[in-house]
DNA sequence: CAACAGTTTAGAATTATTATAATGTAGATT
DNA sequence: AATCTACATTATAATAATTCTAAACTGTTG
């Protein structure tokens, strides 16, 4: 309940209206111990199970979008059919695992920071992300 | 028209029929001094320019995932709504302009070797690809 | 508590991709 | 070269993912 007050204010400090459903995504996403990966889907379904009753699918894409904007969620990208957030927003890697479709995140030991030699003149670097795929050993390439 | 034939044999080689559409797109793709990134859309229009005449959606689509099967092409996602394919298929990295929406090879000398130190049980590398997302200087993340 | 601007909603519209079934074609067989 | 067959192509329908729309609703401000 004293959760409830803190994504208030989150939402509040992005200048976004602490509405019910704005409210109820915060806590299925931030109220965890860890970070997670999911799909608009899943998300659906975890909103609607929570609230005991329909989200409408437009809410959940305007939200998410917003939370993408203000920084609260980040998107990864596996190819055109899978789409993934981030709860976690810090900069980091992930391994794919392509035969479970699973997002696993790479923790700052796992892979060396990354050195651009390269520059591009009057850009600046938004981000850096290295993804690994994966898949079982015996199988060759899926 | 002596690449039609190279062209040809590249079909035949992979056990794809060299049929008049695939010979085009060949063309199209692998007939030029460097290699390129492009989205259906774009290669639809390319095609259909190149044979005068339309190219079925259909054609396209199925003659890239083969193409893609075969390793003839990459495809790189930059998010959900932009996918692009690549006629590099080596190992390599890019940079992607959130500005003009350009996708830029990175070469070798561009990016260290990316060392990985987690090891996942029972899974071997597949790719290791490095995104690195860049934005005009002054404006703000965009 | 009235008024307004921002939000939610269901459903329509749009876009991207895949499936379908009829027609066409490459390559093998004769 | 005519015929056959399996694979390809095509237009269109179907599906899936996302965005738009316009009406109803709800925080917030005063």
């Amino acid at each position: 309940m004293t959760k409830n007050c803190n994504f208030i204010e989150k939402l509040r400090g992005a200048g976004l209206r602490p509405t019910k459903q704005r409210i109820n995504m915060c806590e299925v996403l931030f109220n965890r111990e860890k970070t997670f990966h999911f799909t608009i889907n899943d998300l659906v379904k975890m909103i609607s199970e929570k609230m005991n009753q329909k989200i409408s699918l437009a809410t959940v894409y305007n939200t998410v979008h917003a939370f993408e904007k203000k920084g609260y969620l980040k998107e990864i990208s596996i190819d055109s059919h899978k789409s993934y957030f981030d709860t976690n927003t810090s900069s980091h890697h992930h391994f794919f695992d392509e035969d479970t479709n699973e997002l696993i995140d790479c923790d700052e030991s796992d892979i060396d920071k990354i050195n651009i030699r390269k520059n591009i003149t009057g850009k600046k670097i938004n981000s850096v992300e290295v993804l690994v795929r994966v898949a079982s050993d015996n199988q060759n390439q899926k």
